[in-house]
RNA sequence: GGCCCUGUGGUCAAGCGGUUAAGACGGAGCCCUCUCAAGGCUCAAUCCCGGGUUCGAUUCCCGGCAGGGUCACCA
């Protein structure tokens, strides 16, 4: 069979590079020893969830604790999968929570030698080195219709063999010239498979840079390494575009492990040396009695966009994310709280071997933490954004006055105290502790433990005695006064003592005032908030607490 | 089902043949305290099972079992 015209009939572009001219094209990149060139790829979906944040911080932590490159490569090679806008939503997602590429897709850079970054912007590239191997003998076309391919593997699944396209199922494997002459010239529509010399009886060996050793079988499929569009598979794709673009560690979920025979073998038939693979456990989710890995489909809520709206400090999630990516990360932060995550030197082989269950709980934790560092003018202005974008109209209008706010987040931070308070936690739930200090969204809830009477002797007591000069001290100290005056015990220590010779304690005097100024028993020191406030609307909550009883 | 990966408290996990089996989150309790939060202290809770190898296995080997992944002209 003359190889080298039936090459020429199977993919006829005109003016296709030699396969050798790529290697001067894409010359090896100029950088420091040890550097690891990583990147993203994502199919253009445009959704991207916490598992894609996961793994895109693993390489940009790759690629720049090694003085890398860190790139973004779209995977737009299924037409059915691509959305609008996508690719602008990935960069924006990611950059929100502080993840930047070097270089490649919709981004800006001098860098941008190894383009283009859109694969089907690269079908030229593909079809040489397919066309190359059709004249090798490594390719051949194939005519068989999804129907059949359907029929066969139905087959092999009744009768317990292995399913897919190989051995004696290759039927177009062994097409003669004239056949596929005949079905070219019938126009039958047609893909290109890889003609596997592999037999699974072989074990290769490989290391997984995270993994470690790892056996396989070797591949025995002829896979599809064109689709009848022209445009070749994602195996075919990432050996070539991963070989040009001078990738040096494919991180990737384990998912593609079990493909890792046809990649082996195709980086093989192309001549290429294989990159380094790490191939990451996928994070997990409870799902019902069992867990799973995170999936696009059925957990929208895991999407980053639900993180901004719950209005989680994006460098929050990027620090839990960091814990799970590398076990040790927790310990450095314990012993550098205020250290950049940056400075924590990353190490791949330091990551799980294991699916993760995702922890909202630690999360939280992390976020609350984060939140806790920052100025009151850095809370404000990170609590804005969320209400600007996802808030009330209410929010809106009490952002407006910056100093009351700041006022309130310097109490409820406790900035100035030996230990700062953890009370916002994100800003969907933290811009709700701000809403008793504002009339508008007062909404208390009069559950006093004690009997009306003495409730009203309390606050009518201290209404009288109040004055916003007071200090801290004073401000207490009048209030035991105003509790001992209604029978309660003006010394904790008292009381404790002998419960049952008073009515309440102090402490319980301060719950009816809380209760009164707060609408709820629990909140951050009192008296500092009915400075906040000031002496007419405390006191005016004084009065209108007394309504109900 | 075949193949591959994984298996230490509820969760994330250190550990690399001899340990009182770290730490963090969560839980319980105590202290502090005008409540809450924060903080400090304390407690409960773990090596999947069965065989080997070894003086000794959480650690090494084999076999189960369990969980996960994957078997497309999707990535």
């Amino acid at each position: 069979m003359n190889l080298k015209e039936l090459a020429k009939r199977l993919i006829p572009d005109e003016n296709l590079l030699e396969p050798e001219e790529y290697e001067s094209i894409y010359p090896q990149r100029e950088l420091p020893k040890g550097a690891q060139v990583t990147r993203l790829a994502p199919s253009p979906t445009g959704f991207i969830h916490l598992g894609n944040l996961y793994s895109a911080l693993a390489d940009e932590r790759c690629a720049h604790t090694t003085g890398g490159i860190f790139y973004l490569r779209i995977e737009d090679t299924d037409e059915k999968r691509k959305v609008e806008g996508a690719v602008e939503s990935v960069i924006r997602s990611l950059k929100y929570f502080g993840i930047k590429f070097d270089e490649g897709a919709e981004i800006e850079s001098p860098l941008n030698k190894y383009g283009p970054y859109y694969q089907r912007a690269r079908a030229q590239i593909y079809r040489s080195f397919v066309k190359r191997l059709i004249e090798q003998g490594l390719a051949y076309p194939c005519f068989c219709t999804a129907e059949e391919l359907d029929e066969v593997r139905e087959k092999q699944t009744q009768s317990k063999e292995t399913t897919g396209y190989y051995g004696v199922y290759a039927k177009c494997r062994n097409l003669s010239e004239q056949e596929i002459y005949k079905n070219l010239d019938e126009k039958k529509p047609f893909v290109i498979r890889l003609k596997s010399s592999g037999n699974i009886e072989n074990k290769i060996t490989f290391r997984d840079a995270i993994k470690g050793d790892i056996t396989v079988t070797e591949n025995d499929q002829d896979v599809v390494i064109l689709k009848s569009d022209g445009i070749p598979t994602y195996h075919f794709a990432h050996a070539i575009d991963d070989h040009f673009m001078r990738t040096t560690l494919v991180i990737r979920g384990e998912e593609w492990l079990s493909s890792l025979p046809i990649h082996i073998e195709l980086h093989k038939v192309l001549g290429f040396k294989q990159p380094t693979y790490a191939h990451t456990c996928s994070l997990m989710k409870m799902d019902g009695e069992t867990k799973r890995k995170l999936s696009k489909r059925k957990d929208p809520e895991l999407s980053l966009d639900y993180y901004r709206k719950a209005g989680y400090f994006p460098l929050a999630v990027v620090k839990y994310l960091m814990t799970v990516l590398n076990s040790n990360f927790e310990e450095w932060t314990l012993k550098n709280p205020d250290g950049d995550y940056r400075d924590f030197k990353f190490k791949i082989d330091k990551m799980g071997k294991s699916g993760a269950l995702f922890d909202l709980d630690k999360l939280n934790d992390v976020s609350k933490t984060e939140i806790s560092k920052l100025s009151p003018e850095a809370c404000y202005d990170f609590l804005k954004e969320w209400v600007d974008e996802f808030g009330t109209d209410a929010d809106r209008t009490h952002f407006k006055d910056r100093e009351y706010i700041l006022k309130i987040l310097n109490l409820i931070m406790g900035t100035g105290g030996k230990k700062r308070r953890k009370d916002i936690e994100r800003a969907e739930q933290g811009v709700r502790l701000l809403d008793y200090f504002f009339d508008d969204t007062f909404e208390p809830e009069y559950a006093y433990r004690f009997d009306g009477q003495t409730v009203a002797a309390v606050l009518d007591g201290f209404a009288k005695v109040y004055d916003p000069a007071d200090d801290n001290p004073t401000w207490f100290s009048k209030l035991k006064e105003v509790a001992k005056a209604v029978g309660f015990a003006a010394e904790m220590s008292e009381y404790k003592a002998n419960p049952t010779a008073f009515k309440g304690s102090v402490s319980d005097a301060a719950e009816i005032l809380r209760i009164a100024v707060v609408g709820s028993p629990n909140s951050p020191d009192l008296c500092t908030i009915m400075g906040i406030l000031g002496k007419e609307r405390a006191l005016k909550r004084l009065t209108d607490a007394k309504k109900d009883i």
